[in-house]
DNA sequence: TCCGTATTTAAGTCCGGAGCTAATTAAGCG
DNA sequence: CGCTTAATTAGCTCCGGACTTAAATACGGA
């Protein structure tokens, strides 16, 4: 399960936001939303394979952490489409400014 | 429809990746798939709506290409979440150089 | 050991989204 | 005008994912 798919859920998103604030435990971050305990422990359990979140044992209780590895993932692909774009808008730039008068020529 | 959602989708992440390397035709894009045409269009819609691709009209053909919008949002909302997290690993940084005593707690 | 608390696993329902084919719109060209 | 090309819209099916309740697991305490 990748970092995309995980956080295209807003309840997800938002368990993610609450663990930004420090780690809870999943019966404290249920107490946010209106769903049961199970519903909650899948989405926990979804976040945990995206490696979103880290789970730690306490006693009967399971807290929950922020783990970086899904958060660099994400931001790994945005960066690497940003490089890839503005790398390809510097070419046409230079192009540009070494040969005003070129003949355009569409993409194939 | 948020930027999230849009990319959770494998075939709508392969065109944004795509469209990193240049804009693109409907047709042109779609030659990359094995699916239909329609299906190509409405992926296409998605991630309009969700402002991560442009289109420009040039006689029959829609020409598709990156909008920073939507990588921006995505971007943001990463960065929001380092920053609440960063933050408070400072403090308590801060607050265990202060008070080498204090009863610990793990390390996200 | 038995009970209460915390959480996950199992099993089932329901809805949205990704795909298809067929039909529609739009533009260039003979 | 018709014909072709390019793409989208309409209408349908089907599967996965987000819920639910009920049962299972795990732990601490009286």
């Amino acid at each position: 399960m990748d970092a995309f798919t995980a956080l295209s859920d807003p309840t997800r998103r938002r368990i993610v936001e609450l663990l930004a604030g420090g780690e809870r435990s999943a019966g404290e971050l249920g107490a946010s939303f209106d769903i049961s305990a199970p519903a909650i422990s899948q989405h926990l359990k979804v976040l945990k394979e995206a490696r979103l979140v880290q789970v730690r044992a306490e006693a009967q209780r399971r807290i929950y952490a922020l783990d970086a590895a899904g958060l660099d993932e994400l931001e790994g692909w945005v960066d690497r489409i940003r490089g890839f774009w503005n790398e390809r808008l510097d070419v046409l730039e230079r192009r540009l400014a070494a040969h005003p008068e070129t003949k355009k020529r569409r993409r194939p």
